[in-house]
Formats: C-alpha cells, sequence, structure tokens
DNA sequence: CCGCGAATGTAATAGCATATAACTTAGAAT
DNA sequence: ATTCTAAGTTATATGCTATTACATTCGCGG
C-alpha cells in the first residue's frame, strides 16, 4: 500500500498501488497538456510496469480520464474550501471567485481536463465524477452565504459559476493580454460577484414581499 | 478548383481544391466529436486521396486544426451576423446571445473545438486564426448598440462574451438538466443580457458626469 | 502450513494514427 | 518543347490503444 510511491520497486512484481499512482502521474500530466497528454503508455513505462498493466484498473482511456478528473475536482474543491474558511476582509464569494481564477489560470491544462472535455458530461448519474462535480456547486450555492428562498440561490450560483468559467476561458484564450486588456480578469470577476450580491438581496426582498402580500 | 467537390474524382491525379475539401470535410466531424474527431487518415479515405496527401497542405494535424477552427469562427460570425441583422423586437445584443447559446449547443463539437482547446490560444498575433477570433469579438461590441466611452464597451463585451460561453460550458456539461434545471439557459442569457444593458448606461452615465464635473 | 483462486502484472500482437522520405505526375511558365 | 514546381503516391518508421494468452503473487479457507 505504498500509496505514495510512484515507480514501482525494482525485482517486484507488484507495483501496489498502481491504480493511485496511475491518476497522481496522469494529473502531473495534464498538467501542462490537458487532457491530450495523458498517455497510457507513457504513464506505464513513468511508473515502471508494462504498457497492459494499466487496464487491470482502467477498462480504457476514458474511464481513467473520468477517475483523473474526479480526482481533480476533489483538489478543486479543497481549495476553494481552504480559500472559502481563511479570515479576509473580502466576502466568502468574492474569494471562492478569484480562488476559481487562480485555479483555471495556475492549472490551466487541469482545468480544461476539468471543463472543456465531454468527459464529465458522458458521466453516469451516481459516478464518482458526477459526485464530485455535483460537490463542487454545493460550495459556491454555500459561497452565496444566502438563505434558501426557493431556488433563488441555485439560480444566481449557476450565473456567478457560468460568469466564472467565462472569464477564465477568454483568459486562457489571451483575450485580456495586449490591446485587449481594457480591463483585468481580476476587475471583472469582481464585478460580476458584485452583481450576484445585488440581484441575490433584490430576489430575495422580492421573493419576501410577495410572500406577505400573498399572507 | 471544383472547391465544392469533396471527393476526387476517379481516374485523376489531382484533386483540384483538396486543402478546401480537407477543411469542410473536417469541420464536418468535428460537428459531433470535436477536435479529437479529426482524423487526417480518415479525412484522406473519405476524400480518396492517400493519407500523406494532406501534408502537402498543412505542416501537421495542428495546422489543419488552426484552419478548421478559423473556418469554424467566420462561420460563427455570419451566423451572429445573420441573427442581429433580422428584423425583430428583441434588441440586438438578446439576438447575440441567443444565438450565440443556439450555437454553442447545436453544434456542440465545433464550438468546443473553437473554444475549450488550446489551438486558439497558441494562434501567432497575425494568423488566419487570430483575426477571425477578433472579428467575433468585434461583433459583440457591434451589438452593444453604444457609444465609445473609453473603454466601456470593450469591458461590457468582454463581461457578457464571458458570461455566455459559462452558460454554454454548464448547459453542455448538463447542470441544467433534471434536479439542477432551476433556471432555463435562455432566462439566465436573458438575465445577462439585461444585466449588462443595465451597468452599459450606468457606467457611460458616470463618465459623462465626471467629464462635466472635469470641465 | 499448504494450496488454490482471485487479483495483478507481463509478453506478444493487432490495428490505427501521425509523420517523413523518396519517387511520380500533371500543369504552368518560359 | 522543355523544364520547374505544385500536388499526389508508395513505402515505411514511430507511437498509442487495446486484446489475448500466459505468469506471478497475495491472501484466505482448510
Amino acid at each position: 500500500m505504498r500509496s505514495q510511491l510512484a515507480r514501482k520497486p525494482e525485482n517486484t512484481y507488484h507495483h501496489g498501488d498502481l491504480r493511485d499512482a496511475l491518476i497522481k502521474a496522469a494529473l502531473r500530466e495534464a498538467e501542462q497538456g490537458g487532457a491530450e497528454a495523458i498517455s497510457i503508455k507513457a504513464l506505464a513505462k513513468q511508473l515502471g510496469v508494462s504498457q497492459p498493466a494499466p487496464y487491470r484498473h482502467f477498462a480504457d482511456r476514458e474511464a481513467l480520464l473520468a477517475a483523473v478528473t474526479a480526482e481533480a475536482f476533489r483538489q478543486f474543491s479543497t481549495m476553494l474550501r481552504e480559500a472559502m474558511a481563511k479570515p479576509s476582509k473580502q466576502s466568502k464569494l468574492s474569494r471562492l471567485a478569484q480562488a476559481t481564477l487562480d485555479f483555471g489560470l495556475r492549472r490551466n491544462g487541469v482545468y480544461r481536463l476539468m471543463f472543456a472535455s465531454r468527459t464529465v458530461s458522458c458521466a453516469a448519474k451516481g459516478s464518482e465524477l458526477h459526485e464530485a462535480t455535483r460537490e463542487t456547486f454545493e460550495l459556491v450555492i454555500e459561497a452565496l452565504e444566502a438563505p434558501a428562498v426557493g431556488y433563488l440561490r441555485e439560480r444566481q450560483a449557476l450565473k456567478i459559476w457560468a460568469a466564472l468559467h467565462g472569464v477564465v476561458m477568454l483568459a486562457e484564450q489571451g483575450l485580456f493580454t495586449g490591446e485587449a486588456a481594457h480591463a483585468t480578469r481580476e476587475e471583472l470577476v469582481e464585478d460580476f460577484v458584485n452583481e450576484t450580491k445585488v440581484a441575490l438581496v433584490v430576489a430575495i426582498k422580492d421573493a419576501q414581499r410577495r410572500k406577505k402580500a400573498g399572507a
């Protein structure tokens, strides 16, 4: 159970924890080049096992990608949670937003693996990956720090979530560099954060007013 | 110069317009499976030429992808322009927004090719692809139907552009289906459109006020 | 403690894709 | 007409996914 050790020790037949090592190594590869950079053959070589060995743990490349993506989502969630937990003058939502931007740019390849492939949309409902993505979205809702009034929270969460992805996407495409850099990424993100807060307050007051009128 | 015909006529040595045919065929392949679905070998077979023939027109697969992506952007621009041109009760911005959503969902694979790969960010400044993306962004600015006051337009264009991409992304990931569908995609897009309009009016008034105060 | 089955790994191989090299053909240019 | 060049061909090297048949180790019941 040497889950930390990457390479198989020489003169041993079994690796010990190949499945885990594959996911870790694949994630490291994805760091730069995204999903395309993940090659089963290359991973096997890295870890000192034969090419077909990984197929004992994953049916095919897609299955490995799904597992790696799920792990990436867990790491992402952890990072968001930490950002939200640490004391700061800024709101939880603002910290979550900036952390998302940071993750999306720093860990570019991993981010693309998570959001720009079809792996996620193909994930079955009860699957590990599906659960991991759902959990991340729950964090967004939590970051709103708003009471549950109908589905207002969910709606605002969807909106800010979408906006954040868009900013990361544009940033990666270089729309903020050179002549087009009329606003920094951070400014835009903060704009969206503020609009979300305003919209949330308005929507909740509105709902309460309507409730009173109805009662 | 039979640029429309896909397959090479039999008993001829030269295809006639292989470069163009390759781009068209590749785009058709990408329609379903995105960039991954584009195989040089398969395209060559489809078009009735030998496998290495495409390499006479594109240095490598990446070069082909870049050309295909550029063509996709041009088609996208054309579609947006048409949506903006046709008479309607809705604003230009609203029509551009809904058209973007429509394109992103209907032509899923092509959309991913355009925005979810690294092809675009790797495009050199003067390249065909770079120009095609810039032109598309100009359309967004145009759709705002606002006077150029500093870089306010550019900033709002960036914001709505980002938001739209985010909605498409989330929609493709299935975050609007099943229990999570607390708002339709179209509703969210319209929300962003309205917020953009408000923000734009406010920002321009603000700028004018400041200008007067300064004068 | 032994042995047996399940889990895990290996060797060999098929099939497909990218890409290059060396050669061929057809069209254009002088 | 000749020659040069763009465009296409065959043959081949390399790398990746995936399967099949075989080998090794682990762990558990007897």
